[in-house]
RNA sequence: UCCUCCUUAGCUCAGUUGGUUAGAGCACAUGACUGUUAAUCAUGGGGUCUUUGGUUCAAGUCCAAAAGGGGGAGCCA
């Protein structure tokens, strides 16, 4: 077989390599399907570059039979061959087999990927498989987007890729349940005298945990560096069983010093907005396959996002709406309870139509390191609620005021002396800062149009579920 | 964790008031067709009806439990 330099599938289609049209050339992939008759047949293959296929044709006279017997589905295929102008309907070009090696078959008989008709459920029980179908191809070719996009808006605003330590000695934030981290042995734990565990014998001399949250750690780059933000995996040892949740996943938390609540407004629609525009006009053929498949109104929903301003009131006012919406809930509305899904729902879809942020929500509700404000009641959080997929970011202003977060850490139950590296902030030159978190499989859910969060992560983590 | 629904061919699903040999589409095999686009057409092979226990002359179908999965809720991103 002559040795000629591969050229990928997306160069092929985007007319990049239209110069070389009626030479050989070499691509190399995977079969999506086989068809044609006894003189032809026609192989559409996909190298995961792009979510079009190149069309292979195979004059049958030219090959034995036993070369075309085994390649199916799934094969994984060298092919050499003119790329010409397409003679049919559907594609530009297209290749003229003239020599094809098969790298691997995929036995037809166990392959459990078909041309058509697979449920999500069945692919996600072959996620190691799923990748090679269309639909999770155009999702983790977006999800790669979606983080590029998020290190180039920060990069270009002067935001430093900070580091926060996956592994965690602080249990403060109550963010929920945390995973153990340790190297005891399980069967032979060593003791104290009250019979509860001894950690000074654990690897680090202490209890630890994988982090639920970067943010603490994260202010104190935001207290030297200026504008940080971190991303990277978060683990929530929640028993939350449903399709907007992971036990493992991945988290975008910007923290700014001089930034106040308006600024951090600001910054997370602006943030949101740069990132879906960014699927528009980068992920094209994937959004509108998704669209096609799954989302009708997937595409004008974005470009409704970039284009609206979002709603922006406050928690006391958004408590009014609902009191005085015509509507009947399943759980009563009333100052100091934090809002349901069928709250947060009401606003974004019946009442406003569009993205919604909450401010000022009651202290008891969120959480310690809240900026409080002055009616000694609220503090100042917000929450970005968005359709369908519900709360995707949450953040704040911070409390830089160092007897009052000391205060309300005591009236929470924190002991401050846990925390003294995080108190050192506001106890040499403290300044005003915030910051919020975006979960970025929440984020993937709506630019994908994906219902469940499983769908938008190659390998899943969920309650009894560590499969691959 | 709570509520609710589902589990029948490799995949997606039908299966009537419980009644003889459980069906279809896709996939697969064989054949037909001079270029297909989820190709089409014909023929064929393919089943421990999730598991366990129960009711009944008789269970895919009714009852109970378990396992796996979906949706809703809570917790949150």
């Amino acid at each position: 077989m002559k040795d000629i330099k591969r050229i990928e599938i997306i160069e092929l289609l985007q007319g990049k390599a239209n110069a070389q049209i009626g030479t050989e050339i070499c691509v190399k992939g995977w079969v999506r399907t086989k068809r044609g008759n006894k003189n032809i047949a026609f192989i559409a293959l996909n190298d995961g570059t792009i979510i079009h296929n190149i069309q292979i044709v195979v004059e049958l006279e030219a090959f034995n039979e036993d070369i075309l017997r085994r390649i199916t589905t799934g094969a994984c295929l060298r092919v050499n061959g003119k790329l010409v102008e397409s003679m049919g309907q559907g594609q530009n070009v297209e290749i003229q087999a003239t020599e094809i090696e098969i790298y691997g078959e995929a036995d037809v008989d166990t392959y459990p990927l078909q041309k058509k008709g697979h449920t999500l459920e069945f692919l996600r029980e072959i996620a190691h498989l799923r990748p090679r179908t269309n639909t999770f191809g155009a999702i983790f070719r977006m999800r790669h987007a979606m983080a590029f996009a998020i290190h180039k808006y920060y990069n270009d605003r002067g935001f430093f890729y900070w580091h926060s330590p996956i592994i965690t000695a602080s249990d403060a934030e109550g963010a929920g349940e945390m995973f153990q981290v340790t190297n005891l042995d399980l069967k032979n734990l060593p003791l104290l005298p009250d019979g509860s565990v001894d950690y000074s014998k654990d690897f680090y001399g202490k209890e630890t945990s994988l982090t639920v949250s970067g943010q603490l750690e994260g202010e104190l780059g935001a207290m030297s560096l200026g504008k940080i933000y971190t991303f990277g995996p978060t683990f929530r040892a929640e028993n939350s069983n449903t399709p907007r949740h992971l036990s493992e996943f991945w988290m975008i938390e910007p923290e700014m010093a001089f930034y106040e609540l308006e600024d951090n407004m600001n910054l997370a629609e602006d943030f949101i907005k740069y990132l879906v525009s960014y699927a528009l006009e980068n992920c094209k053929d994937d959004l509108e396959f998704l669209q096609n498949m799954y989302d009708k109104e997937l595409i004008e929903r974005l470009k409704f996002v970039v284009e609206n301003d979002f709603m922006r009131l406050k928690y006391t006012d958004a408590i009014e709406i609902l009191l005085k919406a015509n509507q009947k809930f399943e759980f009563p509305i009333a100052w100091g309870v934090d809002l349901q899904s069928e709250h947060e729902r009401y606003l974004v879809e019946k009442h406003f139509k569009k993205p919604v942020i909450l401010i000022d929500y009651p202290k008891e509700i969120k959480a310690f390191y809240m900026k409080q404000n002055n009616d000694g009641k609220t503090v100042r959080a917000m929450d970005v609620l968005f359709p369908k997929i519900g709360e995707i970011i949450g953040g704040s202003q911070r409390e830089e005021n160092l007897d009052k977060l000391v205060a309300r850490m005591k009236e929470v139950g924190i002991n401050p002396d846990d925390m003294k590296w995080y108190l050192d902030t506001r106890r040499y030159g403290t300044a005003p800062h915030s910051g919020f978190g975006l979960g970025f499989e929440r984020l993937l859910l709506f630019v994908t149009g994906m219902v469940n969060i499983r769908d938008v992560i190659p390998f899943p983590r969920t309650p009894h579920s560590a499969e691959f």
